[in-house]
DNA sequence: CTGAAAGCGCTTACAG
DNA sequence: CTGAAAGCGCTTACAG
């Protein structure tokens, strides 16, 4: 079942029934309603292949997306998906794998879709190269500050990572918490990571404490398993801390089982927190103390930021939105405040 | 960048490059290495749009996924897609929308992609109607019987829902839970939901627990908020139960929260269970007390199921696999075994 | 082993 | 408003 068929059935060529197929307005009502009533009755699909290696261009904006698994990404997607449709584009979202080389994935999905601009979810600002700007259209990064790879076409909306992360440990600070663990990626290689660990040895350093990055900085994926074994060998390295400071949530979750299961009562014996503030956070028990970067404002400023670089040709943009300490009940206060 | 212009540049043809390109052996090593060259010269990559629109078999198994979020397939399409690659084909994976229609999309998938099998994850059997057959290539549902559709090309292996829902409720009385409130899905719409209940009907009806299904079975989507509704309603009508058993683990979560919030200890004042084993869990505070669906067990027969199919065009079969029920932490024994 | 050519199913100027 | 035709970038018989 091919237009051509559909242009058999309906008595018009097959350029007409593209034109409805496509909303084109310059289609009688007469050929419109006799060509939907072919398609309906057959279920007709066009061949997006065909479709797209003809096409010059998509009114459509591509979300790629590293990381399935994501439970940060599933909200910000869902609403940016609404905002794409609200201001007349459609969202195509692409899941491609963890060790995908993002660029070339957007180069191909370019070249192959034609979407007017780009937004990375998942992509570490360190994976995006200037080879971006070949692109020849706007892309966004989600959730990661991108001010510093100064690519032309590149914009970025993110929470302060760094000011966040010393937030954080001021609020352990200030509920008495003296040793404090740390687990992230790794920085060499992440720069939410490295922006995170900056944020608080700026903080240790502003309120005094010793920070020996050997001992109490563990490194992780940004798994359960892997926050479980990077707990594990903070208790080994680090014995007497009352704090640990995961950077996600789900880190944050694996830490927990980790004291758990050497016996240790959260947040009775170790206080723990996170960063990310996923929906899951709020139904653990105990609720998890966490920084929220916010979804929905997240989505929205992205998406407008890319929609003006799009059709007013506007420059780039790097823009932070509020981030929010989430006090959840994971953090002991020790000293009666 | 096209074939074109790698055959311009290698000095060889279109139709060599393709070749090249798709590992044809008809190539001899001099073009071979002449032509690699060139395309790595320029980071050349085929338009798939093209190449899918020409070709008439693609080597590949289409995974269709409806629910990107679900974290129990997560781990068994990881999985299926080792157990493509070992047998030689490549897993295609297509998340589709929680509205789609999956038949309407295995269809056009199949036109444009022409893959040599289908599986559907997170498809209801009652969304698989029989124009399925008119694919012309064997499918299969994964993680849901679907003996009852009585499709030709149509496999499935799951755990035996029925027999696990039961079982449950035998190991919840055997600790001396006697009111037992229950949390699934839509049962006119959600055939493992029915089964479930079928299950844990027929298990109270041979322990001799009466059971009102108006009040003690609350519907939910699969979901943590509406687990968490779900589980209020409950309290409202079913007051003094015991226990409750969720048909998923999301759901238990937000069951889980629900009671805390009213005041309610898991498992001191009621003991909840949920479905599917997910990794998550066996993190949760208390450890959730689960049937656990063995993903890589389910991953590999699914693909070798489907692969039997393909290769010796065998009849489709419908397969259970063990599933095993974990003790986990929230479920309190009443009665001192 | 290689090349020339047809054709996959669409879209889109171009004419009328 | 409609049709006829070119062409998107590949693959694949067919000849040689």
């Amino acid at each position: 079942m091919t237009i051509k068929d559909i242009a058999r059935e309906s008595g018009y060529a097959v350029g007409t029934v593209s034109r409805v197929i496509n909303n084109n307005p310059n289609v009688s009502p007469a050929a419109r309603a006799r060509i939907l009533e072919v398609i309906r009755k057959y279920k007709f699909r066009p061949n997006s292949n065909a479709k797209h290696l003809k096409q010059q261009a998509s009114q459509g904006i591509a979300m790629i997306v590293k990381g399935t698994h994501n439970m940060l990404f599933a909200p910000i997607l869902e609403k940016m998906q609404t905002e794409c449709t609200a201001a007349g584009y459609s969202g195509m979202v692409y899941y491609i794998d963890e060790n995908d080389n993002e660029v070339d994935r957007a180069r191909q999905i370019c070249r192959e879709h034609k979407p007017y601009g780009v937004i990375f979810l998942g992509s570490d600002s360190n994976n995006i190269t200037p080879e971006l700007s070949d692109l020849g259209v706007p892309c966004l990064l989600m959730t990661n500050r991108a001010a510093n790879a100064e690519i032309e076409n590149l914009s970025s909306v993110s929470v302060d990572d760094s000011a966040a992360a010393a937030r954080m440990i001021n609020y352990l600070y200030a509920k008495g918490h003296r040793r404090i663990g740390l687990i992230g990626g790794d920085i060499r290689r992440s720069h939410p990571s490295s922006a995170r660990l900056a944020g608080c040895l700026g903080a240790f350093s502003r309120l005094g404490l010793p920070f020996d990055a050997a001992a109490c900085y563990a490194d992780a994926r940004y798994t359960m398993p892997d926050g479980y074994k990077a707990m594990e060998r903070l208790l080994d390295s680090c014995p007497d801390l009352t704090a640990v400071f995961a950077f996600s949530d789900i880190m944050a979750i694996g830490a927990i089982r980790a004291l758990r299961d050497h016996g240790l009562q959260v947040p009775g014996d170790v206080s723990v927190c996170g960063f990310d503030g996923i929906e899951l956070a709020d139904y653990l028990n105990p609720r998890l103390a966490t920084i929220r970067q916010p979804a929905d404002r997240l989505a929205s400023r992205g998406v407008s930021i890319l929609i003006r670089c799009i059709e007013d040709d506007g420059d780039a943009v790097h823009e932070l939105v509020p981030y929010e300490l989430v006090e959840g009940e994971s953090v002991l206060c020790l000293n009666g405040q």
